[in-house]
DNA sequence: TGGCGCATGTTATACTATTACGTTGAGTTA
DNA sequence: TAACTCAACGTAATAGTATAACATGCGCCA
């Protein structure tokens, strides 16, 4: 199983702007190079496939980008309600994360409920979450071995998978001690 | 990766009560009897940790049991009111639930709100469930494999897992056709 | 008998998500 | 240009899932 760097951080859900530097190495700098090549990846990749990344999904995916954490629909909508002076309800939001979810931008964490980007982009690609319960960090990681199982299984004709949520908490690595 | 032969299906909820014949060998007799027996191993597994399998516990694990579904809390509290004369308000259930996820009698099921008896009783075991998007049914097996990697994570130090959510959604082996 | 702790009851509310329908606007066709 | 279409978005209401906070009952045992 081979884990991503790119890692997400609960914590300051609903406490802090995307903008703060509490914690470590990610400056805002930082993040805003990041994140400018994803949003240009996601415009890309849009082109291709002949969808349109609105200025509202455009929104979004920077503020799911920005959030350096999982964030909840209803704390988006809160986020769109102070920054822009979009409307903004339930629908907007779902609908938006919907269309995100689809092209692969961002994943869903089914077990707590929250929405994060995707460390490489493309439509399809199963992955493995590892949450850790203590400082809420999410690991992104392809679940190559998870994968090949659900392979044999396909090729023996007993399920064909669809969609699959692998999702484990614990503890990671700073925290056991 | 093996798969347990205990099946779930969905179709029936909240449209018929759990003695219909519907679905094919599992006869409201036989299950009864399976029934019985999951409920004394549970009993014997509670005197043995000294924790309490209560009138209340008792009565939503048989109703899990029961169902040969998924259901969710607000359907169990459905039930409650209708077959005993228990008050039963949400709190009551949930805290009954999270006794029986503790045990390791239930399962939860985070994508789609919803718990099932676990086919093995035994508390901490982890397991994979196959939900079928078409006939709802839910097959839960031993993700072997998974378990390895994530076994060969903690011993490396990485991360040391304390819960894992499976859920893999498709297509089981009669739906696809 | 009193106090402790666990299980449960009760009320209210928070959090997550969807239904249903109306509006807008860009692109196309007649 | 007018009408038609279709996807995206706005809006209001509501459904579905879960928890907080506090009260009550009841067995146990010092």
């Amino acid at each position: 199983m081979t884990t991503c760097s790119h890692e997400h951080d609960l914590r300051d859900n609903h406490l802090h702007s995307h903008d703060d530097t509490l914690h470590g190495v990610h400056t805002g700098a930082h993040d805003q190079q990041l994140i400018e090549q994803r949003l240009l990846e996601a415009e890309q990749a849009c082109v291709q496939s002949g969808s349109r990344l609105t200025p509202l999904r455009r929104e979004v995916l920077e503020l799911i980008l920005l959030a350096n954490a999982p964030v909840g629909a209803y704390d988006l909508l809160a986020k769109m309600k102070r920054q822009s002076e979009r409307p903004a309800a339930p629908p907007t939001v779902y609908r938006t994360l919907d269309f995100l979810l689809e092209q692969g931008f961002i994943h869903r964490l089914a077990s707590i409920n929250a929405y994060i980007p995707c460390c490489h982009p493309r439509a399809g690609h199963q992955a493995a979450f590892l949450i850790c319960q203590q400082c809420h960090q999410v690991q992104e990681t392809s679940a190559m071995q998870l994968m090949d199982s659900l392979d044999q299984l396909a090729a023996s004709g007993q399920f064909s998978a669809r969609q699959t949520i692998i999702e484990i908490s614990g503890l990671c690595q700073q925290c056991q001690s």
